[in-house]
DNA sequence: GTGAAAGCGCTAACAT
DNA sequence: ATGTTAGCGCTTTCAC
């Protein structure tokens, strides 16, 4: 920079306020340290900037594990901060609750402008201990203590409603398939969704056999195809499937085809999420829809208020969520739901 | 640091030098900077560090979407620099060739201790243009210069594998479905996946039919499933298909359930990718295997020895592929494929 | 509209 | 084994 200032006739903060696009500079001025800047091909060093500005125009989006979930809301997050000139960079932390605490120490969050945290394995207690006024977002669905940002799902509002929803067509041995990420902690994802699941069959004044929660760890397609060649084998009844999660519900599908049960006839399957890739699968898959684009909306709205230095009320969004319902449930009589998609044609 | 040197009654270089766990300093000296580091709540500045050390412990992986591809890779590049104490960072450039291009500007680069950037967008000429010397390793199935590292897939000889797997057991018009990235060159993935299609044919003693490749812009599912339903509506003779990507190839699964073609009955389909799911669509998909372990271990490889300051010259590996059969093809008569899976059973 | 001085927090190099 | 000096490249502050 010192080179270019040189070169340029004029001082290094000159270059700098041109660089920066800062109004006081003479249009001539501008011009040449331009033509200087392109001439050597001088490039800011961004470290300097940051270390100097405090400034970073980077938002990194902590996830438990790179996974399809993440990215749906990864493009949306980058698609809100590029607008506003900011770089989204994703980091995974296996699931590993030490990694999720080292994402939350002030070395890690002094690295960007604002972090958004993926929280799967951290108990309340330990992220009471978080001291930190860096601007953080916490997403997921655990608890988390009030003076924290929080964006989560309606979770056991989406069980129920998928639950309720193959109830409400004949189903009444409702298998409840899938865990939690590994190494996660109770009283997350899982609990909470199959709670919603009982809730599903009180209301309709049935009670939910609880020889039917495949007890299970991971939210992958293995753990879904396992929990079905289990309930197979023990010949344990059952004429619906709730997986916990789509990527689950994939392999509840596997499972069930190749054990000869025809989906949706002998076996209805709801999954939770709403993946693209739910509209592809063979039948389509009805499944929870989680409203990403409001996660992420509400996300980077939070995130980007506590960056602007704000420092308001925590607020804590819950989203609301609805059932997409697809060929993986059987129709539904009389009052025609609000989100059915058209029929398939050829 | 400042206020731990001289509440520890030593100097920061010290304190540096316990920080960094550097080897000459007295053993009650470390307990007691140790203790007044946890007693202050110190974290060191790693922007600091960087301006200083010119060292950032991290490496940004720059991909052109949030995609179950890159995931995949993703994990095992970060598990591969996570061994030697360094982060990893994923950016995605939207598939956006100016993205691209500004991923390999000097500014971005000097933000990690190295980049892996894959490459969807870029010309030769563009790449060319670029001057740095910075630790980078490409990757992505595209030509690049000579000097740089670059790790990519034998994409002909995969096509060719796959294709060829349906002319042996039957299929005589396969159709090749699917294209490049949005915002892709010509003379990319899709172009050299086509070749290996016609040579396969070649190889046979057949003639591939132009009238069997459906043009298309784009790598997901939807791609799929609307190029099998031009197909029907056209009229067009077809027994079998080559997806271009295991994510296409999900969505011509479902386009054929759709239209009532039996898998792998009536039409063939092979994959590419070997995603995870392939092993959990409605039948299984048959798929070439392009060695992900191989790449991130080729990627991580090349750029680690960037990093560490060598000078090499630059390595254009090109990882081998296999097919993994499964259910959308069907079984090969005498000689069984070295990599069929076991059959499901129930 | 432009420049000079100061310093962000750390570490390399060289003392001691 | 520990301390001193200097400076990484930039921007903030204040003066002109």
């Amino acid at each position: 920079m010192n080179d270019v200032a040189r070169a340029a006739g004029v001082s290094m903060m000159t270059v700098s306020n041109v660089l920066n696009d800062r109004p006081r500079v003479g249009e001539e001025t501008r011009r040449r340290v331009l033509d200087v800047v392109a001439d050597l091909g001088y490039e800011v060093n961004l470290t300097a900037r940051h270390l100097r500005s405090g400034r970073t125009d980077t938002v990194a989006f902590v996830v438990p594990g790179f996974q399809t979930y993440f990215d749906e809301i990864a493009d949306r997050l980058a698609a809100a901060f590029g607008e506003q000139g900011r770089h989204l960079v994703v980091e995974s932390t296996g699931a590993r609750p030490e990694n999720e605490l080292a994402a939350l120490s002030s070395v890690r969050l002094s690295m960007y402008d604002g972090v958004i945290l993926s929280v799967v394995g951290l108990t309340r207690a330990e992220i009471e201990g978080v001291r930190t006024t860096a601007p953080l977002v916490l997403l997921g669905e655990v608890e988390v203590p009030d003076r924290f940002d929080h964006v989560m799902l309606a979770n056991a509002e989406g069980a129920e409603l998928a639950t309720a929803r193959m109830l409400a067509t004949g189903s009444r041995r409702i298998a409840v398939v899938g865990g939690d990420s590994e190494g996660s902690q109770d009283g997350g994802m899982a609990a909470t969704r199959r709670a919603g699941w009982v809730r599903a069959h009180e209301r309709a004044g049935l009670v939910a056999d609880p020889a039917l929660v495949a007890p299970a760890v991971g939210v992958g397609p293995e753990v879904g195809r396992e929990a079905v060649r289990h309930l197979e084998r023990s010949g344990v009844d059952y004429d619906g499937v709730f997986a916990l999660t789509d990527s689950t519900a994939v392999g509840v599908l596997a499972g069930l085809a190749e054990a000869g049960r025809r989906v949706p006839q002998d076996v209805q399957v709801v999954g939770f999420d709403n993946l693209d890739l739910a509209e592809f699968t063979v039948p389509g898959l009805t499944s929870v829809d989680p409203g990403r684009d409001a996660v992420a909306q509400h996300a980077a709205r939070l995130l980007q208020r506590r960056i602007d230095g704000a420092t308001p009320e925590p607020e804590h969004v819950v989203v609301p969520v609805r059932l997409v319902e697809r060929g993986s449930t059987r129709a539904s009589q009389g009052h025609p739901p609000a989100h059915r998609e058209p029929p398939r044609t050829s």
